[in-house]
DNA sequence: GTTAGGG
DNA sequence: CCCTAAC
């Protein structure tokens, strides 16, 4: 109820319309700006984004409202997952029932309810979307300063209006084209065309944990929320689960647009994307995570479960997700839902993906960050099985691309937010690709069914996810607008992304469906962070205004410093593994124990000249796994087993150099044991 | 550029 | 394999 009342008054105080009562054809047509440029483009996506939620919700709240029952947004969809469902999901979620309360408490009480573990605040997706609108307004005026915020704000709402119409009119297609798919999620629209029907949808971006980056998230379609919850309940009841989402979703869009609303003021402070320093980074990235979760949170009862598990989860693969850190920066988070032929439902996406995009202290360690990145957006899932062959999924969230934006001091906060909007046009407009991950590796073989991959309805699918790729890999970093005082550099990472993907894949392999989702930034924060974060929560409850968000929003655009390290992210992409075959293997211990350890540069010349792709540093590595597999029981052994022969030489050398160590490192290729 | 280690 | 700190 608080909440509520907060974002109520944060309505009152913007005048903005609460939301998207008005016909959609009313709100559709207003506010179309021109997009000029096409760089309307990610503005757009955003926009049809929040706006399809938003008519999911209505579309939801009516439809329940008038047969009483839940049915997601879209018929065709919710009559498919219905039909699926043979539990009545009240039982799992009491939530359902009333529908009608969840609808325009829902997310607040959630919020409320759930505070204890998310602690975050609900507004995520739709603080997300807002924001980003409202940067696209400010950029298209050109904003005057004085202005600006309130006009943003403004803007900001009928901006999805107008995308809402869009999308409506994609998603109709979608959804007839893939009846029985999954039909949600917001199109991504490039300069105001449609989107075409077959393709992905976004359904809800996510905001990301880096601060850093932009995050966009999209009110999460409750559905996605819903998902989230499902997945909780695991593969018994995921029908039921489903079906609820719907429900929640529908709920949830009133809340979404207050959301939206309260979102607002905290936009302002996304919107600086300067790369900041690393406390600046962590706050954004809390900000987005909670927000995130917030969102998620929607379901309630049955969510809490899965929270903590999956809190806990993430916890452990923080580290994992350090890569990724780095790339989100700067990052939209959508979310989609793809619809294809088969039918899976993935509730974690969302959050696994942010929550592994968050994760990001380590981020900042590596440097700056901000690399450039990454494109990749990914998606989470979860999954249920629905019908026998068809596996169902839904995606809630991408995350885009990874910029990084650099800028001089002395640039004005709505240069930046050009800057940013440029960047971020620059992407969608080149086009995204959809990079399909299994067990976090991306998998590049289109030829693959999922069966071979391995992707059945029966396996859960949290091993899969999704990620959006720029299509033009590697794109080289590109001054956004230049002039000289405006030197931004703004690197689009190239998708495929190791680095991406790993993390994902590990949160989404490892972790039960459960827990993916959970931890999220949430882990890792560090005091500070949390500071920041409970400030920006309550800077978003309460603050009404658009007001500039002090702190953080305006540090240091200097700071900038973005890269040091960025280097190696922007473009890595993970080396593909290269298991040592026997041989391998045996002229690596040959040459170690005439060399000893301690050589590897000499061990590499002498024995893996010619091949390439041996690094000394690899064989180091493989020294070193090598020692330990002979320690292990062969049991305990994985891959192509080595000779015991060879780990006894292993053993053998090891304990020799081990103790020769300090001395005879040069030469004395004369081993006596050996 | 190499090493040595932790991840 | 990756990433870093130390050399």
């Amino acid at each position: 109820m608080v909440l509520k009342r907060r974002l109520d008054f944060g309505f009152n105080g913007f005048q903005v319309p609460t939301i998207p009562r008005a016909p959609r054809s009313a709100r559709r047509g207003p506010h179309r700006k021109s997009v000029e440029d096409g760089q309307f483009c990610a503005f757009e996506l955003l926009a049809s984004l929040a706006g399809k939620l938003l008519q999911e919700s209505e579309s939801s709240a009516s439809s329940n409202a008038s047969e009483g029952n839940l049915q997601p947004a879209f018929g065709i969809d919710v009559k498919q997952e219905r039909q699926d469902e043979h539990k009545p999901l009240k039982e799992e979620c009491p939530d359902q029932g009333s529908s009608e309360e969840s609808v325009s408490l829902g997310l607040t009480s959630q919020n409320v309810d759930q505070k204890g573990i998310l602690k975050e605040i609900p507004c995520a997706d739709s603080d997300t979307v807002l924001e980003r609108t409202s940067v696209i307004t400010t950029s298209d005026s050109s904003a005057k300063a004085g202005r600006r915020a309130k006009s943003v704000i403004s803007s900001s709402r009928p901006t999805f209006q107008n995308y809402s119409g869009k999308v409506e009119g994609g998603s109709l297609g979608i959804v007839k084209s893939c009846y029985g798919n999954i039909a949600n999620g917001i199109e991504v629209q490039e300069d105001s065309k449609p989107l075409e029907t077959g393709a992905l949808k976004i359904a809800n971006p996510c905001s990301s944990k880096d601060p850093t980056e932009l995050h966009a998230k999209y009110p999460a379609m409750l559905n996605g929320d819903s998902n989230v919850k499902l997945s909780l309940f695991g593969d018994p009841v995921p029908n039921a689960s489903f079906s609820r989402h719907r429900n929640d979703i529908e709920l949830g869009s009133r809340d979404d647009d207050e959301n939206f609303t309260r979102c607002i003021k905290p936009s302002n402070r996304v919107k600086v994307f300067r790369p900041p320093p690393r406390v600046g980074d962590r706050r954004i990235r809390k900000l987005l995570t909670s927000k995130y979760w917030k969102a998620a949170p929607k379901l309630r009862e049955c969510e809490h479960y899965r929270y903590d598990g999956g809190v806990k989860t993430i916890y452990r693969k923080r580290k994992t997700f350090y890569n990724r850190e780095r790339s989100q920066r700067d990052t939209l988070y959508k979310r989609r839902k793809l619809v294809d032929r088969s039918s899976v439902v993935t509730s974690d996406g969302g959050f696994s993906g942010e929550s592994v995009s968050n994760s990001p202290d380590n981020g900042d360690k590596t440097g700056p960050a901000a690399n450039g990145v990454s494109a990749s957006v990914i998606g989470h899932l979860t999954s249920f099985r629905s019908e026998e062959s068809h596996v169902k999924l839904r995606i809630k969230s991408f995350r885009v691309p990874e910029l990084v934006i650099e800028v001089p001091e002395t640039e004005t906060v709505g240069s930046l937010k050009r800057t940013v909007m440029d960047a971020v046009n620059a992407i969608l407009r080149d086009g995204l690709s959809v990079g399909v991950l299994v067990q976090g590796k991306n998998i590049r073989d289109d030829n693959r069914t999922l069966m071979q991959m391995g992707i059945s309805s029966k396996d859960s699918l949290d091993s899969l996810g999704f990620m959006l790729e720029p299509s033009h890999v590697q794109a080289p970093p590109f001054l956004c607008s230049g002039d000289p005082p405006f030197s931004c550099k703004m690197v689009a990472r190239s998708p495929g992304l190791p680095v991406l993907d790993s993390p994902m894949s590990d949160v989404l392999s490892d972790v039960p469906p459960t827990t993916n989702s959970g931890s999220l930034a949430e882990t890792k924060h560090e005091p500070v962070s949390s500071h920041i974060d409970i400030l920006t929560n309550k800077t978003m409850l309460e603050s009404q205004a658009l007001v500039a968000i002090p702190e953080m929003s305006m540090m240091p655009l200097a700071i900038v410093p973005v890269s040091q390290k960025t280097k190696r992210s922007e473009l890595a992409q993970r080396r593909t593994r290269r298991p040592f075959s026997v041989s391998e293997v045996e002229a690596l211990v040959t040459a170690v124990e005439e060399l000893g350890t301690g050589r590897w540069r000499d061990v590499k010349l002498r024995a893996f000249e010619k091949a390439d792709h041996r690094t000394y540093v690899d064989l180091k590595d493989k020294w070193k796994t090598l020692v330990h597999t002979a320690k292990i029981s062969p049991q305990q052994r994985r891959g192509e087993p080595v000779p015991q022969e060879l780990l006894d030489r292993v053993l053998a050398a090891h304990s020799y150099w081990c103790q020769h160590q300090a001395k005879q490192h040069s030469k004395h290729p004369a081993l006596p044991a050996f």
